[in-house]
Formats: structure tokens, sequence, C-alpha cells
DNA sequence: CGATTTTACATGCGATTGCATGTAAATGGG
DNA sequence: CCCATTTACATGCAATCGCATGTAAAATCG
């Protein structure tokens, strides 16, 4: 087996791992599923209105998958779509104060279950590991 | 932002580009996803019949989307499965002959991708990679 | 041995995804 | 300015997934 295959077994076992425990630590403590997480994030982050156009390069989802991602996470109250002035095929994004809430009380238990998760690595591994992997894909402007 | 939750992004990045290259490849090819590929490998590989229960924690899925995920293959002829005679709860798996050959046809198509993926890691930077990759999650017994 | 529990696997159902296509607004060419 | 094309986003439909539950055959226990 090449060194190709056996990475990506690695990481796919890794990725997996870690996914779960961190969907399971969210749904044990009745909160939304990670992908919402990352769309309140962006929002909040960012310093002015976003639309679903500039989140869907960032957040790595098919736009029918940020469309309907959206719909939900508005459904729920947590983001407003509202038409945009400048633009009137677009939409601008905004957090809701309930979003802002939520998105504060996902973070705790995010950041626990990939602790637990990542356990055994130290932090100088982590630091290797962050750079060899960001080596992988296209090359990122942030 | 701490350190977990940056590896963390790093690795979930790497996983979606890796896996979606995979899986566009595959369907290029007009070969069945990715998750087919993990079941007849594991059968091939497998000196004596495996059962669901034996193939479950190898894949990493729960236990009724490897049940559907067997029943999709065998309807496609790839694999069967028979009752167990040592346990008439069981069931035995098998590749037939076209599952054999499918496997053999997704292996080239799937190890492109991943070279593609993995482009701009030496081989000494993959070896790094799986160590510290394989340090994540439970220990495995192979 | 009979009753209870556990194990192995399947399945109904609602939620989510992928794919193709639809709609409406902007952009570009003549 | 008009028409064709592109861009931004939504949606119908079939496939797949997650969850809970069902079924049947071991295994356990008194």
């Amino acid at each position: 087996m090449s060194n190709h295959t056996q990475t990506w077994i690695a990481l796919a076992r890794a990725h997996t791992h870690l996914l779960t425990g961190v969907e399971a630590g969210l749904k044990a403590a009745g909160l939304p599923p990670l992908a919402w997480y990352d769309v309140l994030w962006e929002l909040e982050q960012s310093p002015d209105p976003m639309r679903p156009k500039d989140l869907e390069p960032r957040l790595l989802l098919p736009q029918y998958g940020l469309s309907r991602l959206l719909s939900r996470i508005e459904a729920a109250g947590l983001i407003s779509r509202q038409p945009d002035p400048a633009d009137g095929r677009g939409h601008l994004l905004s957090l809701t104060p309930d979003g802002r809430a939520t998105r504060a009380a996902m973070w705790p238990v995010y950041d626990a279950a990939l602790r637990a998760g990542f356990d055994g690595l130290a932090d100088p591994q982590l630091a290797r590991l962050t750079r060899l992997l960001s080596q992988i894909g296209p090359a990122d402007k942030v």
C-alpha cells in the first residue's frame, strides 16, 4: 500500500473520530449540528454583512447545500436573510441575538469535544500536524 | 483560537478536499462511490468470510448504515449474503466475480485521485503526517 | 429447562443530500 | 436598447442518512 493511501486512511479515521465526538457532544447538549456553528461564526466574524456567495467558498459546501442550510438556520431564528439593495439577486445575511447566543453556547461544547478527540497529542505535535495538513488543498487566501 | 481548533479546521479541510476529489474521480469513471470500495476491499483481504458485525468496526459505520450499504452493493451484484450456518442471526458476506473486478477497476482511479489531492507533499512528509494522525482516535488492533 | 437479556441484523419514517433544473436579476455584445 | 449569457440563489425529486424500533436467534441465569 502506498504512502498516500496510508495517510488517507489515517486522515479519514481521525476525521470521523473527531467529527463524531463533536456532533455527539452538541446533540447531548441540545445544540444544533456543527455545520450551523461555521455559518454563525463566519457571520459573527465578518465586519460587513455577508452574502451566501461569500460564505460558500469558506464553508466548502455546494451551493444548494448552503442554500438549504441557511433556510434551516433562518427557520430556527438564528439568522435573517434580507434582500441586498445593491444586487437584486443576492441576500444579506445577519445574525440575530439568538444566533449570537447560540454560537456562544456551542463553543465550549465544541472545544471540549475537540480537546477530548485530540487526546494524546501535545501542543507541538498539534502544531506540526496543522502545518502538514495546511499544505493539502488549494492555497488559502484568508 | 486554540491549537486544537486550528488543527481541526485544517484536518476537516484536507479531508473534504481529498474526499471530493476521490468521489468526483470515481463518478467520472462511472464507478461506485468510495464507501463501496472499502467493503469490497475488506472482503477481498479477509482470509475467511466476514460478517457485517466484523466489518462494522473496521469501516466506522453505524450498524444501520452498513446494513443498507450492503443491501445496495448486493443489489448491484457485487457481493452475496448467505445465512451463517454457525449462527442463525448472522450473514456471511462474499465477493462475486463482478465485485472483485469492480474493486480492481476502482483502485487506479482512487489512487490517482489521492495522489492528486496530496499534491505538494513529499514522501517523508506523508510519513510524518501518517504517524501524527494515527495517534488520534482509539488505538487500533489490526 | 423456561424466562430474560443480549446480540445481529433489518426497516419505517422523517430529515438531509445530490443532481438537475428553475427563476430572477445583472452583465455583455452588437 | 435588445438579446444572449452569466450570476445568485431556490427547489422538485430521488437517494441516502439518523434515529428509533422490530425481529429473530443466541447467550445467560435461576
